[in-house]
DNA sequence: AGGTTCGCTGTCAGCCACTGTCATAATTTT
DNA sequence: AAAATTATGACAGTGGCTGACAGCGAACCT
């Protein structure tokens, strides 16, 4: 470290970047820490800046709305989710590249340098568990969901070859690994306090069983013959 | 229709609350034609108001927000679901009961009176548009269609007679399901005008399409087999 | 090293969604 | 007809969010 010229192939970070990321984890970790201990709503914006010592007109440079900064943290993860996903060889069949990749997601992010800050396992849980409670929050949050939901469907519909416009099944493949995710989701945050001991395993144990559940599901729903109308 | 005394066992209407329900209604067409005429943003809620001649105020009697009277028809429309669903009988197979429910639904609420003012099926197209355009509405949306999956886990639940807090697979169903309406809801809307001169029978032809695809896509997936993690 | 350019930030002003409060008018009840 | 109930309007205030402009410091060029 310390070249003085830019031939660094990953872009060396330049000074001005960098106090950029430090606001922004700033931004992002004061926000968690006001949100679950005063709550969502009761925390202003202004409250957030003033705490890392900005004006609330630049909180707004880095975030589009107060829903963002909450769950800038579950981006980042997703975002994550994503670059596991794509990093599975396509001739695995598609839904169990989903499930490695998950699960590779949330034990890395949870054993890796993440920890910092509010980036904890035990933090996800009372994000997840403020989420929920909060119709605001709970409603960006799934439209987050359903726009990640396209890019996963866009991935699925790449490794098959198929494609992503004419073809429906990438989309519903993705559609219902959403939801089973999400489902666990509520179920790991209102499990209480017993899983989240268990770190990161007991999400992922949430996570396999609902994907387990997927085909009994179907099958007992009988969702094949005709229906006649 | 005109009895004086009180005696219909549906509780006679009452001259206010058929007032209130008028104002609600305006109120809704009012909101509808504003949206698609000039987009939701740039639609105040005084211009709504003004154009029933009610305060602002009473516009967040009738609504607890902008998104509310937006969706107010779909919210109807996934009332009337609901309730022919409970009509099912609980013999029959949970996805089938779903199929069923879902397309009289759509039937009867294209071909009954609810044809006045905003509540057809070319006005639902133009919602569907809407919604999925407007990321705060979309936002909304998802949330509301989340707690109609509750509802909808519970109904089936009740109907396998099994606990609907223990057993996770009404909940995961009930997701499923949502999944490929909300699958079928995008293609339908963004599937040109074709579709959209069909009248409800091509919506209902799009969302069986979209159950019918739910078997292969998982078989496809390959979801059961050991991942050995 | 010097000056220039560019990008981040603060300040100010303003719109609009949304809420609490109280007075008033209309409806229902007795 | 009087009293209790309830919808509505008028008003004021909070807070999320945006546009415009100016200042300052890093980055880039010579």
């Amino acid at each position: 470290m310390g070249s003085t010229s830019t031939a660094a192939p990953a872009a060396a970070p330049g000074l001005r970047e960098r106090k950029k990321q430090r606001t922004r984890d700033a931004l992002v970790d004061a926000a968690h820490r006001l949100f679950l201990s005063q709550g969502y709503a009761r925390t202003t914006v202004d409250e957030i800046a003033a705490a890392v010592d900005v004006s609330q007109r630049t909180f707004f440079r880095y975030f589009a709305n107060k829903e963002e900064a909450a769950l800038a943290i579950l981006a980042d993860a997703e975002e994550y989710f994503i670059e596991r996903l794509a990093d599975r060889p396509p001739e695995e069949p598609p839904l169990l590249a989903l499930r490695i990749a998950v699960c590779a997601a949330w034990r890395d992010l949870s054993t890796e340098d993440y920890q910092q800050g509010s980036r904890g396992v035990g933090a996800a849980l009372e994000l997840l568990r403020l989420i929920e409670s909060t119709p605001s929050l709970l409603a960006a949050q799934l439209r987050r969901s359903a726009e990640q939901e396209q890019r996963v469907a866009a991935i699925l519909a790449a490794r098959q070859g198929v494609d992503a416009v004419q073809d429906p099944r990438p989309r519903l493949l993705a559609a219902v690994f959403g939801a089973a995710v999400r489902t666990a989701h509520l179920a790991w945050s209102t499990a209480g306090d017993r899983q989240r001991e268990e770190g990161p395993e007991g999400m992922i144990a949430v996570i396999e069983a609902q994907l387990d559940h997927l085909g009994p599901a179907l099958v007992a729903g009988h969702w094949s013959s005709d229906t006649g109308h």
